[in-house]
DNA sequence: CTTTAATTGACAACATACTGTCAATTCGAC
DNA sequence: GTCGAATTGACAGTATGTTGTCAATTAAAG
C-alpha cells in the first residue's frame, strides 16, 4: 500500500542484524580478551598508515571521542594499547598497539576470515554487494555530509 | 582476494547504518517525548493482537526482559504506558498504552511514513527487498534458532 | 605578538542493553 | 496433589555510546 513498507521492513531487519552481529562478534573474540568494540578500535589503529590520536580514531570509526577515550583507557590498563608522546601535539598522545594488542588483533583476524566466509557461503557476492550499496545509499540519505567510505582515513573513494 | 571481503564490508556498513538510523529516529520523534527505543516498544504493543507482558514484548523485539522492563518502567512513569492485572498470570502484568501513549505513537507513525518514503525514493522496492532478504539470511545464519519473522507474536513456530 | 577560534583530552551524567542472580509464580511430569 | 522445571519480574553490576561542560593546547586572524 505504501512505498514506506519495504523500507520499514529493511530498517527493522537492520536493527536485528546489528544486534546479532555484535553478540556473535563478542562470542568470537571473547576468549582473546576482546569485545566487538575493542576489536574495532584495534582495526582502526591497524588500518591507519600512521599512529593516530584518540580524536582521530573516533572520527575514523564514526564514534565520539568520549566513547573511544573510555575504550582506549581500558585497553591501556589491560595492556593491549599504549600511549606515546606526539611530537606534533603535546596534549594529543598517539595510541599504539602493544605486542599483546597486535597478537590479539592477529588472532581475531584469523578467526574472522573463516567466520565471514561461512556467513556468506550461501549468498552470491553480487547480492552481498548489492545489499551493501542499498544500505550505503540509505545512510548517505540520512547524513548527506558523510563521505561514502567513513572509517577509512585516507582512501576516500576506493577502499580497493 | 577472499570471499570474506564482501561480507566484511556489508557488516561494517550495517554497523554504520544502524547508528545513523537510531540517531535519525531520535531526532524524528524526540519532540514527542519518545526515543527510538521507546518508539519500538510502542510499536510492539500496537502490533500485537492482544495485550502482552514484559517478557513477551522482549521476545518479540529480540531484546532482553531487563532492557524492556526498564523502558516500560520509565514510560509508565511518563504516562505513556500503564500496567494492568493479567487474569492468566498474577505476576506478569499486561502492558497497555495510555491515551497519551496512543497519541504519541500515532504522531510518530504519521512522521515515519513520509520519512521512510523519502528515504527509499531513489531505491527500487525490489532492491530494498533483496537487501532485506540478504540481511535476514545473515541473521538466521548467526542464530539458527530464530524464526524468520521475529517481532511477529503469533507466527512463532513454537520453539518450545 | 595578541586575540580568537578550533581541536583535544578529561570528567560527569545519562540512555541503552547486556549478564548474572534471586524469589515468586506458573506449568508439566509423576 | 506434589515436586521440579520453566517463566517472570526485579535487582545489581557491567559494557557501550551519547551529550554537556571544562581547561589545555594548537592554529588562525589581526
Amino acid at each position: 500500500m505504501s512505498r514506506a513498507e519495504p523500507i520499514t521492513a529493511l530498517i527493522l531487519e537492520t536493527f536485528r542484524l546489528n544486534g546479532a552481529l555484535l553478540s556473535a562478534g563478542d562470542r568470537l573474540v571473547g576468549h582473546l580478551g576482546l569485545t566487538s568494540a575493542r576489536w574495532q578500535v584495534l582495526g582502526a589503529i591497524a588500518y591507519a598508515p600512521q599512529a593516530l590520536a584518540i580524536a582521530h580514531i573516533a572520527r575514523n570509526m564514526g564514534l565520539t571521542r568520549q566513547a573511544v577515550r573510555r575504550l582506549v583507557n581500558e585497553m591501556v590498563a589491560d595492556g593491549l594499547l599504549r600511549l606515546a608522546a606526539n611530537p606534533h601535539h603535546r596534549r594529543a598522545r598517539l595510541v599504539l598497539m602493544t605486542k599483546a594488542g597486535r597478537a590479539a588483533y592477529a588472532a581475531a583476524m584469523a578467526l574472522q576470515t573463516p567466520w565471514a566466509e561461512a556467513l556468506g557461503q550461501d549468498l552470491p557476492p553480487a547480492e552481498i554487494d548489492a545489499a551493501r550499496r542499498v544500505l550505503l545509499a540509505m545512510r548517505v540519505h540520512l547524513s548527506p555530509d558523510n563521505d561514502t567510505t567513513p572509517g577509512d582515513p585516507d582512501a576516500l573513494d576506493e577502499h580497493a
